[in-house]
Order: C-alpha cells, then structure tokens, then sequence
DNA sequence: TTTAGCACTCGAAGGCTTTGAGTGCTAAAC
DNA sequence: GTTTAGCACTCAAAGCCTTCGAGTGCTAAA
C-alpha cells in the first residue's frame, strides 16, 4: 500500500476487488447494524477469497480511514469518510418504479389548505415512504411574489389585509390605520398596489414604495396616502418567516443507533430548537440537487449519528426552499436519495402547474 | 381494621396519623421517584414514632389499594387509587404569586397570528412552565360564531372567501363558482350574510340558508341566488377541524418512569395519532374546571404511567376547547394544577377581551 | 498473493456472591 | 390496646468471575 494512485475526486485509487469488498460491507453494515466480520464479508461478497485474504484488505481500508473496529474482535464499521466513499463513488441507486412515483404524486397533488400544510404533507410522506424523520422547510418569504392585495375594513382603526401570493399561500394580517378610512379608499389602495406590483416580490414591493413614496409623501394626493399608509403597515416587520416542519421523529427511535436516550433527547431538542437546523438547510438552498450530510459533516454535535439528505425545490427557477429526511447514518442511501429527489421534484411541479390554485380542490 | 366507616367521598374514613403518613408517603415519591420505606417515612413524617409502627401502618394501606409494593424488600409506591385519594382528599395546592401569574399573562397576550399559533404558544407555555408536555385543543369550529365574511374574485370561476370569527381567527378558503360573478354582486352577497348572520355559529348559518332558501331558490331574486350559491359552497363540507397542538414531548424524556424506550415510543406515536386523545379531551369539554386521569384512568394504553390535567376554556360563556399536560403519574399536582387551572383562565380572559382583535397588535 | 493455522483479545452473557434496604412477625414495654 | 425493639427473612442491585465465541493479526507454507 504504497506509491498510492489518487483518483480525480481526491479518493485514492483502490482495485477493483477492494472496492467491491468495502461496497459490500458498507451495505451489509446498513443492512443489519451489526459490525461486520471477514467471515461473513467473504461469504456475502461472493468472491471466493478466504477470511485471512479479506482481513487483509479491511486492515487496508481500516488504514486508509474508511472503516474503523469498535474495539479489537469486532468486525468493522465504516467510517464517515467510509460512507462518503461509498456514496460518492460506489452506491448505486434504487430509482422509484412507476407506481411508487404515481403514489407520491397522487399524495403531493391533495387538495391542501395553504402552505404550511402542504410542508405538514409533504414532510409526513418523506417520514412515511422512508421510516426516516421527514422535514420541509417552508417558502422563504423573501422569494414570496405579489399575486393580488385586497384590504378589509375592520373597524374604525383597524383593517384586514389579505395577501395572495405565489406560494400557495393566502396570509392575512390586521393593521391599524392612521385615521378611519372608507371601502372605496381601501378599494382604490389595493387597486393601485395590484397594478403597480403584482408578480413582484414582497421584499422589492417594499422597497420601492419606502424609497419612491416616502420621500415625497407632502406632495402625493389623497389615494397616494392611503396606499403608503397602507402598504407601509403591510410590509413592515416582514415576519422573518424561515421556518420547517419535522414529521415522524417517532421513526428514529427504532434505530438502535440512536437508542441511547440521551442521544435521543438531544436530537428531538435540535428538532424544536429550530435555529440550528435552520442554518443547516439555508447551505442546501444553494445546492443544485440531492445533498447529503453524513455524520459530523453536517457540523453541529446533536446530529453526531445521523445522516441529513436534502434537496431543494424550485417554483418558476425560484429556489423556493428545501426538503429532505434525517435518519441515523446507516440509512438505506440507494432508496432514501431517489425518494427525495423525486419529492422535491413532484413537490416543485405541483407548486409550478398550480398558478391558478389548481390545487385548492382537485 | 374492621367496622371501617366510608366517607361521603367512597373513600374509607381513615384517622388522622394514617392520612398524614399517606400524604408524606405520596410527597416523598412524587419528590424522588423511589418507593419509600418505613425508616424514611418515619424522618419525613416528623412524628416520632418508629419504624416498626409505620410499617403498620403501611400494611394497612396496601390492604386497602393505595400502596403497593413493587417487591418484598423494596419501600411502598402509590397506586392509582392512593394518587387518587391523595389528589381528592389530601393535596395542599400551591397557588401560583402574582408574578408567576404576570408572566403567564404576559406570554398568553404575546400578539399571534391566527387561533393555531395561539394554540402553540399557549401549549409551549404550558410545557415550559411544568416540565411537561403541554396540550392545547384548538377551538372546535362548531362553536365558532361569524364576525364577518367577505369575497374576492380570484379568477373566472373561483373567489376567496375570507371568514372572521369569534376565535381570534381568519379563515381563508377558496371556492368555484357556477358562473362569474362581479365584484359588485359578491359585495351584495357579503353585505348581506354580514347583516343576517353575524353572531350567530357557523353551524347555524350553514343550516338556516339550506333550510330557508335553497327549496326556494327557483323564486329568488338574482342577489339571492348569488348568496345562496356562495353559501352553500363556503359553508359546506366544514372541515372536522378537532385539533390540538402538542408542545415538549422532550421534556418527558427525563422521567424515568418512562425511560422505557418502548413506552416512550408508544406514548409519543399517541401524540401523533390524533385520534385517540381527541376522544379524551372531548370528555373533558363537559367538566366544568380542571379534570385529573391518572395513569389507567384515562382509559388508553400509552398513556399507562401518565396522568393527564385538563381545564376547558371559554369565551363567551361557550367552551371552546381543553387545555392540559401529560406526565408521568408522579407529576407534582399541587403545582400543575394551579398552572393549568390559571392558564385556561388567563387564556379565556385574553380570547374574552379581543372581540376587537386586541391581541394582533401588542 | 493467497491461505491455513494459531495465539490472542475482548465484549456479551450467565452465574455466583455480597450488600443493604426493606419487609413481617413476635414478644415485651408503655 | 398501642407502640416498639428485635430478629429472621427476602430480594434487587452491584460487583466479580468465568465461559463463550466472534473476531483479530501474524507467521509460515502453498
């Protein structure tokens, strides 16, 4: 082992027999849990090699940081770098069959209320098709675009204001106004912010009514006063809005790995504790595809056994946020990759196709 | 031990120095966990009689199911009928000072969203302040009365429809109409059921316009015909909308009683199942303050070791829903009962004082 | 390069003993 | 009639030992 050959991706070069053999260790480890020895390895791998040659070439990986012993007669374990490897290089994936995609689409297509239950949805059925901990990051309000306005008076200093967007999403919120005003003002406000602004973000509606309105409020006629007054209540305090929702943490308590209680409690505190989980997604927002995080990688202790498989969804080129499933790192790669691959793509085509609401009933 | 006389209560009239050995006894547990043994209750009692006497004494109320021995040589624990008799005839609650009493008040006029976000933030507080998990039953919409109801031309065929009601919420659901309607006749509509209907349950409303009008409809006129054609649609089909809100499972991850992998999973899944505690907490929609199931009582499996403390709240004289935690059986009662007893106060209090929507804004 | 053989390691499982907190019962003391 | 001291007894928990066996690395022969 030595004058070693580096491959492109910065994995050494490894023959042909030692790939196969730590292909099939990894998948026997995430099969049964259980360290898996030289015996057993050569009876699975199908190689004809006997133990003492197997043992060699798991000392080898062992060197090589891809496995580890759990302690001196145990069989051996990947390592993280183990499970990159494999991943990176060997796995190879179990695409979805027809049936199983039209079952996904069919649950993805219900009818729902609004965004949050959509993620509510979406994230039961990643927990449910992979006996995994499912999560759905909610819509970035920032990349929320302006659909229609209409405002409602409420009483004398308080009116409804119901935001359609892009999203799926109809939002409501009250304001206070400066001074009582009639339907037909609050009518001609809202008709005016749907001429000017529809299709726009929200962060850029608001923007561009503080800089071109504010300036020269003394001058601008009554209409134009009850639009800024409006529309600055309606957009201020942006509610910071970056939010997920976890199904099936339940799953995660049959894993063994995870069965030390207090492993456990702190991954269901991370769960609520949603700030660091949330930095965690906003790096896969800018990923393009499937991302996973194994172990440590995924940077921060109470995830320390865990693997994190993400992907974004995308609503008119729009990255619109991210969905994926948490699960213990010896999960089945080969199915759960594809099943949220094909999520985030169903979830994003049903959010496309759906620019009529199509989805409020079926 | 015998012409025992029984209490109004069904409970057996025990003398004075047995009740207080069974109150101590129970505190004991409640405060560690660990049966207690005859040496140990005769310090906690401080009533100078030894050991050999409170075994006695112990003997009797295991005779009469309010302790029993987990095994021979271990101390005595309460059963569910010593928590019982405990909870009805010896606990000294402790009320909450008026600060603890500000700052759940404070934390429940916290502004929100809509009745669901309230719902959470109450069940958080709740958990938060007992170490519990927190529950809180959403408003059942059979009781929701209408404030206001407005529509909105979305497209063609379809209109928003934006419900006000009485429960701190707005209610956003889309419709299909049979033919387009203008602005102007969907104003009429609305104008009209916010003159006939406002107050009044949705229930109501529902079965007042299908009773009186719809075998009518062939003479109405065409304002009429578009209130009817409106209603129907947003009236029909009211979601079942019996829901809670579940916060701090975690915390019950700290209770040995329930360190049991396998109760905890079975416990946590009844959280998820909605099912089963819906039916539990609509028997407590009856009681009139707060309701006590100890372990068992509450009549369903994984809830074996818990006990359950529930208050119903009410907003205009109509309850509304039920709120509560769920812990171990060796929960301390003399606290979690005042909290959950002035929580569902305060949060009545709160919903009873906005029909001005108040609380949106601080 | 592969393999058989062998000595070695070490966790898991089971059995044994010890410990001590608790019991119930009896008989004497109050 | 209570209360208490005394005593024999019970039993889970903890520690210790042994056994078992799955696994290892190394060496030397094929």
């Amino acid at each position: 082992m030595h004058g070693m050959e580096f491959s492109a991706a910065g994995h050494p070069a490894l023959n042909e027999r030692t790939l196969h053999l730590l292909r099939t260790l990894v998948e026997r480890y995430i099969r049964d849990g259980q360290p898996v020895g030289s015996r057993t390895l050569a009876r699975d791998a199908g190689l004809d090699l006997s133990p003492a040659t197997i043992r060699n070439v798991m000392a080898d990986l062992e060197e090589l940081g891809y496995l580890r012993a759990p302690h001196t007669s145990a069989g051996r374990v990947p390592t993280t770098r183990g499970y990159r490897f494999f991943i990176d290089a060997l796995l190879h994936l179990k695409p979805l069959d027809e049936q199983e995609i039209e079952t996904l689409r069919r649950r993805i297509d219900q009818p729902v209320r609004d965004g949050a239950d959509l993620a509510r949805s979406v994230s039961d059925l990643l927990s449910s098709f992979t006996q995994l901990a499912g999560v759905v990051m909610l819509p970035r309000r920032k990349v929320a675009t302006l659909r229609q306005v209409e405002f409602l008076p409420l009483s004398e200093s308080r009116a409804l204001v119901i935001l359609v967007l892009n999203t799926q999403e109809v939002q409501n919120r009250i304001i206070h106004t400066r001074r009582p005003y009639s339907a037909t003002e609050l009518q001609q406000a809202a008709n005016y912010l749907n001429e000017q602004f529809t299709g726009q973000g929200i962060q850029q509606v608001r923007e561009a009514l503080l800089r071109d309105l504010r300036e020269t409020r003394d001058n601008l006629n009554r209409l134009m006063q009850t639009v800024v007054d409006m529309a600055e209540q309606t957009f201020e305090n942006e509610p910071a809005g970056e939010d997920y929702v976890v199904a099936g943490q339940t799953h995660l308590m049959q894993y063994a790995d995870l069965s030390d209680l207090d492993k456990l409690r702190h991954l269901f505190e991370a769960f609520n504790h949603k700030g660091d989980l949330l930095h965690l997604f906003d790096q896969c927002l800018q990923a393009d595809g499937v991302q996973i995080f194994i172990g440590e990688e995924s940077g921060f202790g109470a995830l320390e056994d865990c693997s994190v498989v993400t992907a974004p969804y995308t609503v008119e080129g729009q990255v619109l946020g991210v969905l994926g499933v948490i699960g213990p790192t010896r999960m089945a790669y080969d199915r759960v990759i594809p099943v949220v691959d094909v999520t985030a793509r169903l979830l994003a085509a049903a959010l496309n196709s759906s620019s009529e609401f199509r989805k409020y009933r079926p």
